[in-house]
DNA sequence: GATGAATGAGAATTCATTCAT
DNA sequence: CATGAATGAATTCTCATTCAT
């Protein structure tokens, strides 16, 4: 009777069969993924994935939208103790050191085929759009208080820069997408990091 | 005895599958576009797909070969004319900022449906690996000779650079891939030369 | 948690698709009945076929394996009360004479087609293999016990009889299987039984 | 220009297709030998073959017709020198002990195959029954000789005495047809010569 | 006559979604 | 409310036959 009750035991229960979608996303891909395989996963029924979302594509808007707001607020939350622009940019690149390949690997299949699934939707791309603006504001606003603090160029684009680092990040991942060494990687991606370290800061390391 | 059609014309048929093919899977993926969809394209019948190829999968095979052949042959070719390392790279951004946004978009989406269809064909790893070291190859050729004749830094890890350049400029693409201005897209490549540039090179651009 | 239809139902259900398949492929052949045509004898959808059998293959296996199931157990069953091996051999022609020239045929044509199918796929021979000898184990213990209690020759093969019941048999409902009259066809039956009689028999009828 | 060197010809075309078709009905079965295997087999086109036979099914009457002719023509011609009905009969049986077991799988199959395929069609039906017809009266000519003669049992059943011949001789193939030993098969084929003779000579062997 | 490219009607199988129980 | 059996449109690929060259 109580709703509050029900709401929250409705919304556990659709955290969880996101979770189990999640999960089977990531190890089979969208397409190849069938409900059968999720309900399985789960030990649910096919009637409780359809009371719960409208469709397979739902389940994977919905999954989309909670990992991206997720991420921004974890990184958002983590920034509160770094000042330097320049250990923002190097705490983004530990992080990015820290996720090993095979993981990357597994989100990055995720991500790239929701951008396939969306380009084909025009209604999705202002939903996408939106999502990516808060990952590039993030590090606008890095660049932004390092103009100010004196740590970046003062000619640096800062609308630019964002792009530049994400593009960087992603290009790399792309290029380790299928195949190649994780020691690589992470050396590579250490070149990386000095490359855009010594683009936007005034006086570059060494 | 003799075949009833000339080898040129089966080269061109085949040409011209793979060319419809190509139209239906750019318009609407790979894995959406139906053999019926090409077929009524090029107003063929389904047997002679199936005469020419051996699968819907064949035909992306072929078609991604050829191109991958096609983009490493065309810059070879020119860069016979071009002497210096800063001048290859820029000869490289030049070709990407002469290439339209839209056309971009599509044969973006067109690697990455491959790549992730890849991804989950162990055999086409290695397929794939091949040529993508093609276009390293080509990148590391123009940054050991920039090394020999000093125009690149020497300390350059020669093996990383080139994933560094491919990196940037295949992330950038990433970014706008939905959605993006094409001013705001050459501008930041613009910028990318810049950055790229500053790295390799031992007295970089102003 | 708890299914919602019993495993009552589904055996029968099952059984009845099983039936009906029996009914088209004996019709028809298996090659040239299509799932097509016994979803429409059935009246039901091309996927409830596919959620009780996993292939067109699977039903038929499944279909022989009941087959051969029930008669051997039903032979077995009806051979408790018979002691004699002359009477036990007698039983089995007087079963052979029972059965109407034209299911003989229906039948015969559904094994033969069955075994042509198993020639040409390895593993359904050690399948099938496993079921012949069924049927020969029960006639090699008719003839063990014959000799066993002096009924039967000292001197028979007992492994090689089997095979000389059998294929009497088989060997006959060949020869009619396109054309032939009844009546032919149990007169020559009935001199077949006489002529294993004689040959397995220490003192042979007449 | 002249009809006659035209017609020798084709006809030895039309037999050399015919062979090369046997060969391969005989190796994969009529429905799953495609034209196209036909057609590389022999080195010929497509076309050729439908010059000289309407259809697949063309082919397969006019072989099986060529292949019992020749049977029968063989077999009388042998039987020339021989006199005794019991000679006639072990020289048949001989003949079956000759032919290696693989061998008489393959021609089993191809003619458990037409009969399938007859059955399925009634104009066939006489067609094959005009055949086997003749080898039952093969048989059947030995017999009356041998009962005219004194050899046979004179209360022999001459018209039932063909069929349990061949019935005897088919139903030993058909149940070696998949599996079993070419050792065991000889020995079995020994004792059904002996269960034959027993029960058609007045004086059976020993 | 010979050729073999092209045809296109089918075939088996899959799976998101529904809805009777 | 949950269940999972049933649905059936949609998909890839095959191959006997034809017919322009």
């Amino acid at each position: 009777m109580s709703p509050k009750v029900s709401d929250a035991y409705k919304e556990e229960k659709r955290a969880s069969i996101l979770a189990g979608a999640l999960h089977c996303f990531t190890e089979k891909g969208f397409q190849a993924t069938t409900v059968e395989d999720i309900v399985r996963h789960l030990g649910i029924s096919k009637g409780a994935i359809y009371s719960y979302f409208s469709s397979k594509e739902d389940m994977y808007i919905q999954m989309a939208d909670d990992r991206m707001n997720a991420m921004v607020e974890s990184l958002s939350a983590q920034f509160k103790d770094i000042t330097s622009a320049a250990d923002k940019i190097r705490f983004l690149f530990d992080r990015f050191q820290k996720q090993p390949l095979h993981e990357l690997r597994k989100w990055l299949t995720f991500h790239m085929e929701f951008m396939l699934y969306a380009a084909r939707q025009p209604e999705l791309i202002d939903y996408f759009s939106k999502y990516s603006s808060k990952a590039l504001s993030l590090v606008q606003k890095i660049i932004e208080d390092g103009k100010k603090s004196g740590e970046c160029r003062a000619d640096l684009d800062e609308t630019a820069a964002p792009y530049l680092f994400w593009a960087v990040r992603d290009g790399l991942a792309l290029q380790f997408m299928l195949y190649g060494e994780e020691a690589d990687y992470r050396s590579i991606l250490k070149d990386m990091e000095n490359m855009v370290l010594r683009y936007i800061l005034k006086s570059p390391p060494n």
